[in-house]
RNA sequence: GCCCGGGUGGUGUAACUGGUAGGCACGGGGGACUUAAAAUCCCCUUCCGUACGGAGUGCGGGUUCGAUUCCCGCCCCGGGCACCA
């Protein structure tokens, strides 16, 4: 009986199970290492090829570390909130957590027949009461808390000082005046609405569903946001410290979007008092500043619109509101500038001029002051409007050096020196910057300041199927927590997961539970599918916690996640929010690192085949003609080059990889490739198929490799037979010895830098020369092979470790050391190169002098021959490697 | 447009700080075992050339005794950002 892989998978699987092989608990005498995967949306689809990438590697790193003597924490859970669960409880008329009972546990036994070590003991699920809980306390006490910009900390509200003019205008004054300041807070502002989903979406989101085809619109709404651009520093600064991809920091850097620049102010001529500020990172460039522009839901556009512009003020205001955020994307990828003058004016700070205000959607309320003064020459936005409207054009910054420029013409944006620009002429553009706003300050005209792309994070969803607010509305408008001791705040059941007649969210349906005692009104809006993910791996560190969250000195123990592994497309949306909400809760003292994640691995995707023609046609619905494997003959011409026909037609056909997906259907099922081939061969293959953080494309044939190396593996243990071989004591013949710890230091060095498909190229040369060698392989060698082995194979490693007549699981056996003496050679193989050229070689003595290896070459028939009688012109001898004759 | 990655055999990949390019696999070819097939094992497999040899890590230059590795200029592929003033 040779190596069969499902009984062996199975017994052991059964094993780790009945003995708990992988709980953790918290043990202060040995270090701790936390190994985090990010946690799935466990869908109706399961669990595909691509999860079992990342998910291997974690495994791996896991089983590494126990063995090198660290107390490991693996968890594994379920991010299940959201609309998936939803609409399919929609259409089948399930409610989502049957659904999500169902999906999850379908999830659970495929990640327990791959052989994962979690401690499934602390399973989590952001839907279960008791974990929801928390998230809810965590939403709370942002609710009870504010920013203190000095001390640059969270501090409960009540510290928040009250300006005397508030206090004297009354309690209902105060009060706005703190849920102006809370961490999480009400706002009427434009949101960007979905129509067909029904539900608001982050900024953060937007673009994702309008590439889904989804129609995305503003529209004033009452949401719930959370403060995260208080947070905005503090985000951007503490990302110096991560060993983060750096593709991921450059995301999070680019999408907190700092710059500096000053704030300037405008006065308004005819409206006395009236300022208008605005943002611009060029005050070298204020000189230039030809017109001014506001967005169109700037509050002062009211104010200032002259009688005669009134109407196309009024027009133009509305017909923005109204476009969708795709058409205004379209028109600017077109550089189309639209807008309206309002017959205002404003005077120039620095010469008296009058100069004219425009409103025009380029310029976006959300950002800075939402106005801009316009230097059209030094800006391309502000140049193409001058250009369609027929404004004046004024250069005041000049190439350093170099031919003058056109501004006429096109923008010069690039750094230069003043002109035209009498307080910094000659300056150049930094000095100038600074000149600038030395001179506003003193005048009394601006100050410097730094502004931020990210906006605050708009917090509330209209679906079902998230997590309730803890709190609730009395008539009159004002906000009141549900008290701590009440939570958690239970979902009730709905008749109807669809919005309410009247718009409102499926909760409002609920209509008893939504009523509280003394007038009261439940939130009906739910949280996002991020609010859950924002804190899950604290809960893993104490997952029972039924008093609090989590206790302090448990989180001291086991966090930060050391290693956390997962896909990039979380590096704008979920690794930004756990890290504001991580900041938040560390202010409040209950995390003790300001950063969550200590490293962070993206594993790259797996790609599915598809095969096309040639000519890429499409069919009659517009769809690209695809085949599928199954479809194809792949062949080979005589270069050997793969040529694949259509097996029907014989249309020629080729390759393409793509993300696997279900429409496309190219997608690959772990749970077939598990019953073929094995756990431990998926594993291997993945891992195999190359570096971690690089897409591969998915291939049978290759996993068919590794398989056959795990047979191979097998062999060295046992016999055809099926019977363990006799093996000799001790660690073999010295070649065998030898060999032996070259692999062990090699799998360690690369297991450490997660190199893992240099690791298992490594264990192939191992069973192979160990084969060649014609000896059977030693006991000794045998076992520490098998510890080499399992974090790759653990299954078929835990089978050897059994069969060499140990009774106990490997997980935590020390690791193999090798032993370094021998792997050092007396001899080495001196390369004779001559003229830079590869000539030949020969054996020398590790202890020769380069003097001796120069005459050693001298003497070579291959360097005589290549020499040919001339006299070298140089002799570069590196010891260990190569001699040079240079001629 | 800007910013990050990355281009090595037919394919996926490997190569420490500049020192033998092609290790490990897949695919392909040949052979052994077998009545036969499957499975398994062994050998060959960068290209050109009959050979001595020559060329070769996207392209073109450069530095160096020596470059996949460092520098300059391009080309291509993948990803991110993009009215953010």
């Amino acid at each position: 009986m040779g190596y069969d892989p499902q009984a062996i998978e199975a017994r052991w699987q059964a094993y780790w199970e009945e003995h708990q092989t992988f709980r953790a608990e918290v043990d202060l005498e040995k270090p701790k290492y936390y190994v985090l995967d990010m946690f799935p949306y466990p869908s109706g689809n399961g669990l595909h090829v691509g999860h079992v990438e990342g998910y291997t590697a974690t495994d791996i790193v896991a089983r590494y570390k126990r063995m090198r003597g660290f107390n490991v924490l693996h968890p594994m859970g379920w991010d299940a909130f959201g609309l998936p669960a939803e609409r399919h409880a929609m259409k089948s008329g399930r409610h989502p957590a049957e659904v999500i009972v169902e999906t999850s546990g379908n999830f659970r036994s495929q990640l327990k027949r791959l052989g994962f070590s979690y401690d499934w003991t602390r399973e989590i699920n952001t839907t279960d009461p008791g974990y929801y809980k928390w998230t809810q306390w965590i939403f709370l006490q942002m609710w009870k808390h504010y920013y203190d910009r000095e001390a640059k900390t969270a501090k409960p509200i009540e510290e928040l000082p009250i300006p005397a003019s508030v206090r004297d205008a009354g309690d209902d004054a105060v009060a706005a005046y703190r849920d102006g300041r809370r961490l999480a807070y009400l706002n009427e502002a434009p949101v960007n609405w979905c129509p067909a989903l029904r539900i608001v979406l982050a900024n953060e989101e937007v673009a994702e569903h309008v590439e889904q085809g989804y129609e995305v619109i503003r529209r004033p709404m009452k949401q719930w946001m959370l403060r995260i651009t208080e947070y905005a520093d503090r985000l951007l600064e503490d990302l110096e410290g991560l060993d983060w991809p750096s593709h991921v920091l450059e995301i999070q850097r680019n999408w907190v979007g700092r710059s500096e620049g000053a704030q300037i102010a405008f006065a308004i001529e005819g409206h006395e008092g009236a300022t208008l500020e605005v943002f611009t990172t060029r005050p070298d460039t204020l000189y230039g500043a030809t017109y001014m522009v506001l967005a169109p839901e700037h509050p002062l556009v009211a104010t200032i619109a002259s009688s005669t512009q009134k109407a196309d003020v009024d027009a133009y205001v509305k017909q923005t509101s109204l476009r969708t955020e795709r058409d205004r994307q379209a028109a600017s990828a077109e550089g189309i500038k639209t807008g309206v003058d309002t017959g205002a004016r404003a005077i120039h700070p620095l010469t008296g001029e009058t100069i004219p205000i425009f409103i025009a959607d380029y310029v976006l309320m959300g950002y800075g002051t939402g106005a801009i003064m316009a230097v059209p020459a030094h800006d391309e936005r502000d140049h193409a409007f001058a250009k369609a409207k027929s404004l004046s054009i004024v250069q005041v910054v000049a190439p350093a050096k170099g031919d003058a420029v056109d501004v006429q013409e096109a923008a010069f944006v690039g750094m230069g020196k003043a002109v035209n620009s009498p307080i910094i002429d000659g300056l150049p553009t930094a000095e100038a910057k600074a000149k600038m706003i030395e001179h506003l300050v003193e005048k009394e005209l601006g100050v410097a300041t730094i502004n931020y792309k990210l906006r605050d994070w708009l917090f509330s969803r209209q679906r079902y199927w998230g997590e309730p607010f803890p709190l609730a509305y009395a008539q009159d408008g004002t906000v009141s927590p549900i008290p701590e001791d009440a939570l958690p705040v239970e979902l009730p059941s709905v008749p109807d997961y669809n919005p309410s007649e009247e718009g409102e969210p499926p909760l409002a349906r609920a209509t008893q539970w939504r009523e509280l005692p003394g007038g009261l009104k439940r939130e009906v809006n739910t949280m996002p599918q991020w609010a859950g993910s924002c804190w899950y791996y604290l809960r893993f560190a104490d997952p029972g916690n039924a008093d609090a969250p989590w206790a302090k000195d448990i989180e001291r123990y086991w966090l930060p996640v050391d290693l956390y592994v997962g896909g990039v497309e979380h590096a704008a949306t979920h690794l930004l929010y756990s890290r504001f909400w991580h900041k938040v809760l560390y202010d409040l003292g209950w995390v003790h690192t300001a950063e969550p994640f200590e490293r962070l691995v993206n594993q790259g995707m797996i790609l599915g085949a598809t095969y096309v023609p040639l000519d890429k046609r499409r069919d009659d619905d517009g769809k690209k003609v695809s085949f599928l494997h199954e479809q194809v003959d792949i062949t080979e011409d005589d270069k050997g080059s793969e040529v694949c026909t259509v097996k029907e037609t014989g249309e020629r056909v080729e390759v393409q990889w793509d993300k696997m997906s279900k429409s496309k259907g190219n997608v690959v099922n772990p749970d077939e490739v598990v019953s073929e081939y094995g756990a431990d061969a998926i594993r291997v293959y993945e891992m195999f198929m190359g570096p971690l953080e690089q897409s591969a494309p998915w291939q049978t044939t290759g996993l068919a490799g590794t398989h056959r190396f795990l047979q191979r593996a097998h062999r060295l243990v046992w016999d055809e037979a099926g019977a363990v071989r006799d093996m000799p004591e001790g660690e073999g013949t010295p070649r065998q010895r030898k060999l032996l710890h070259k692999t062990i230091a090699e799998v360690t060095e690369r297991t450490d830098r997660m190199g893992f498909n240099t690791a298992i190229a490594s264990m192939m040369v191992f069973v192979r020369d160990i084969q060649a060698e014609g000896e059977p392989i030693a006991r000794g060698a045998a076992e520490q092979f098998a510890l080499l082995l399992a974090p790759y194979a653990p299954h078929l490693a835990e089978e050897m470790w059994s069969a060499l007549g140990h009774s106990d699981t490997l997980t935590y056996e020390p690791w193999p050391a090798h032993e370094p003496s021998l792997l050092v050679d007396d001899t080495f193989t001196l390369v004779l190169q001559v003229g830079g050229k590869r000539r030949g070689e020969l054996v020398a003595p590790k202890s020769a002098s380069k003097e001796e290896l120069e005459a050693m070459a001298r003497e070579s028939d291959v360097v005589i021959k290549w020499l040919d009688g001339r006299t070298p012109r140089r002799v570069i001898v590196v010891p260990g490697r190569l001699i040079n004759f240079v001629v």
